[in-house]
DNA sequence: AGCCGGTGATCT
DNA sequence: GATCACCGGCTT
């Protein structure tokens, strides 16, 4: 009797070990692969798996092993693939099958539908070889760059360091400097090559439309497939199928796209780098951009890292000379940069005073100043743009006799007001954390009196005094609720752009990476609620998306043109984010926080882990944690280079019913900070059934590189 | 994780 | 005597 043909494979469990199965070759057709995506018995039922080791033997009790049921016609995840999703394992904690598994589109996990995907596609494809024809949107050729264009075009092509075909590359440069442009038109080089692929990362899916038409743009004639978790299922799963065989050349998508297998990748780049969406926040939560590098490094090919504000470990990394640094420090157009504006609201010149001309009737977070502003601009027929970042109508609703607020019942926030709309015919108090939806009481439910209150204003409420402050005007709201509403979000800046309105409210989500033509000026009024955050890093974030929302202000202004104004409304002016924004002084502003930070022995300059734990009490949670610390102490399991903190509650401790707590785990050796992140993975594994621990039943969470503390 | 089967406590 | 929560083992 021949050696019996054995595989083992992983599934979406939390299971760190492998199976192993039986190969029956006559009976499934072929031979075993590595990668390969497979069906096979599980349990009472069946498991979508994927191959990675083949052998002649196991050390399974042979009678209970188990043949394999199905083999998907997919070609097998590539190798490179698989020594990334092997990293990323690793790296992140988590189980191979955890990793590997919720990369594959849901279309590819039926094992009934297999046959009849592959063929459908293969014979759209057929039918329409190439991709459909674009306008010719965004489309700069080469010969169109200007001069600080060319010789950035010119460094990326040719590298300063010839020697590695590695190479990770930041290129910084001003909202509006083009670097899209260049970019584009580097990645046109490298298609020359037949067959070559090439990733582009963009952070959120409000982004991709329109960087997908102008890649279009660039390139009709190849195919590109587009991956984000706003495309449909079977969309989605067509396009992972074409990266995967290597048919499209092009792929274009959010984080989930670093993990799509890309047989002859040859470049990829990341805009906006900085994003905080690139981290995933839940399952394997690995950073996309920190995984792209990785894959870059592994496949011998370059990256390129794109952004106005880098983060501050790009920036250092690129000063310091372990990235190929490369800058654009003009407005593409030629238009001059928005001049910014710090209203200080605790002025009283800033504010109205009573019996002022055109003071509005309700107290509204647009200072007389602002208004003045909005005025003069509306007039000069140029769009506004006022951000705030809270949606719905007021924050809190409050009793005026007692001191009841609304509270959510299952988390330890506030319900926020909702003006009728997306989520009900009337008013309602909606819970931002958990979703809860109640209707607004008529009476105080402590003290039963009638007269509620708002404390505080949303979009919705800032919508009202807009429209009340200026009646002629043409307002529009764009916020998660308006575009979930009627018009998705596309439509809405569609209005924008047409020009169909005057003032635009909304939140942060107006301000990514739109080109608006006629915006005369932006106003923040909340920057200061981003400012007390407990995060250590809310300084960074709010200079990223302030420098953001002023790029998209006189944008499109040609040689010579106006810049447009931004104007932050502020109780501290003199804070250094607004300081270094007001002279547009990227560059100064994280030298800065490169100081605070390694003063303060924050990220970059040491490494930084999470236990999460999640139960039914904070007490336990905490308890869970500090029993935890305790064991590793006694263990000696934590090295004089690692720092253990006592465990916290989270900052929002009460989401949907369970409690929160957290534990930071800190070492400026990333050696030592894995390998004690290990230890706590195998320690709790010991007493759990997946992350559930079987001590009072608390869900536990081991996280890399978190960005949020 | 999800499922199942065993155990003991509690209800009728 | 039946029902149910809780525990712990298993998945090849």
């Amino acid at each position: 009797m021949p050696d019996p043909i054995v595989v083992q494979v992983v599934v979406d469990k939390p299971l760190s070990q492998g199976f192993d199965y039986l190969w029956d070759a006559k009976q499934l057709g072929a031979l075993p692969q590595v990668g390969q995506i497979i069906e096979v018995p599980f349990g009472r039922g069946q498991e979508i798996a994927v191959v990675i080791k083949v052998s002649a033997h196991s050390d399974y009790q042979i009678d209970k092993i188990k043949y394999v049921d199905k083999v998907s016609p997919l070609p097998p995840l590539n190798l490179a693939l698989l020594r990334l999703i092997n990293f990323a394992s690793q790296y992140y904690v988590h189980t191979l099958g955890e990793t590997i598994l919720p990369t594959i589109p849901q279309m590819w996990k039926k094992a009934d539908s297999w046959k009849k995907n592959v063929d459908k596609i293969n014979e759209a494809r057929k039918k329409n070889p190439k991709a459909i024809g674009s306008q010719k949107e965004g489309f700069i050729t080469a010969e169109q760059l200007n001069a600080e264009q060319k010789k950035a075009l010119e460094a990326l092509n040719n590298p300063s360091n010839s020697g590695t075909k590695f190479r990770t590359i930041l290129l910084q440069g001003q909202t509006g400097s083009g670097k899209t442009a260049v970019f584009l038109n580097w990645i046109s080089g490298i298609l020359e090559e037949k067959d070559a692929q090439v990733l582009l990362l963009v952070p959120e899916i409000n982004l991709t439309p329109q960087l997908e038409r102008r890649v279009r743009a660039y390139f009709p004639d190849k195919i590109m497939a587009v991956l984000h978790s706003g495309v449909t299922e079977k969309k989605r799963g067509i396009a992972w199928y074409e990266a995967m065989t290597g048919k499209a050349q092009i792929i274009l998508g959010t984080r989930l796209a670093a993990l799509t297998p890309m047989p002859n990748l040859k470049a990829i780049v990341v805009d906006e780098e900085h994003d905080t969406s690139y981290k995933q926040q839940e399952g394997t939560r690995y950073s996309a951009r920190d995984l792209a590098i990785w894959r870059a490094h592994d496949g011998q090919f370059p990256i390129v890292l794109s952004s106005a504000t880098p983060s501050l470990e790009t920036w250092i990394a690129a000063k310091a000379g372990r990235y190929e640094y490369i800058r654009l420090d003009q407005r593409a157009q030629g238009a001059k940069l928005p001049r910014v504006h710090l209203i200080n609201t605790r002025d009283p010149r800033n504010q109205y005073s009573p019996g002022d001309q055109g003071a509005p009737k309700t107290k509204s977070l647009i200072s007389k100043t602002l208004a003045q502003a909005i005025s003069k601009n509306y007039q000069e027929q140029k769009q506004s743009l006022i951000l705030i970042n809270r949606r719905g109508y007021a924050p809190v609703l409050s009793c005026s006799s007692c001191n009841w607020l609304s509270k959510c019942s299952q988390c330890s926030s506030y319900m926020v007001m909702h003006k009728p709309g997306a989520l009900g015919k009337r008013s309602v108090l909606n819970c931002h954390h958990c979703g809860l939806v109640k209707s607004i009481p008529q009476f105080c439910p402590d003290c039963g009196n009638a007269d509620l209150k708002t404390l505080g204003q949303g979009t919705q409420k800032l919508e009202d005094s807009i429209e009340e402050m200026w009646p002629q005007a043409r307002v529009l709201r764009v916020d998660a609720d308006s575009s979930r509403k009627s018009k998705g979000a596309e439509e809405l800046f569609q209005e924008i752009h047409d020009g169909n309105v005057d003032i635009v409210v909304g939140t942060q989500m107006i301000a990514k990476g739109h080109d608006y033509q006629n915006i005369g000026l932006v106003a923040v009024l909340d920057a200061d609620a981003r400012l007390y955050s407990a995060d250590f890093r809310a300084a960074e974030r709010l200079f990223a998306q302030l420098v953001q929302v002023a790029g998209r202000a006189g944008r499109a202004g040609a040689e010579g043109e106006d810049g447009g104004d931004i104007y932050i409304e502020t109780q501290y002016p003199e804070a250094p984010v607004f300081q270094y924004l007001l002279r547009h002084d990227v560059d100064g502003f994280m030298a800065y926080i490169a100081r605070e930070r390694d003063e303060a022995k924050l990220p970059p300059f040491t490494y930084q882990g999470l236990v999460h734990a999640e139960a039914k009490s904070l007490e336990k949670a905490i308890g869970f944690l500090n029993e935890l610390k305790a064991r590793l102490k006694q263990h000696g399991m934590v090295p004089i280079d690692v720092y253990v903190y006592d465990p916290v509650p989270k900052t929002v401790m009460r989401v949907a019913g369970s409690e929160r707590a957290q534990l930071v785990i800190e070492s400026t050796n990333r050696k030592l900070l894995q390998e004690i992140l290990e230890n706590i993975d195998r320690d709790l594994r010991q007493q759990s059934q997946g992350r559930i621990s079987k001590v009072s039943r608390i869900r536990w969470l081991v996280e890399r590189d978190p960005i949020a503390i």
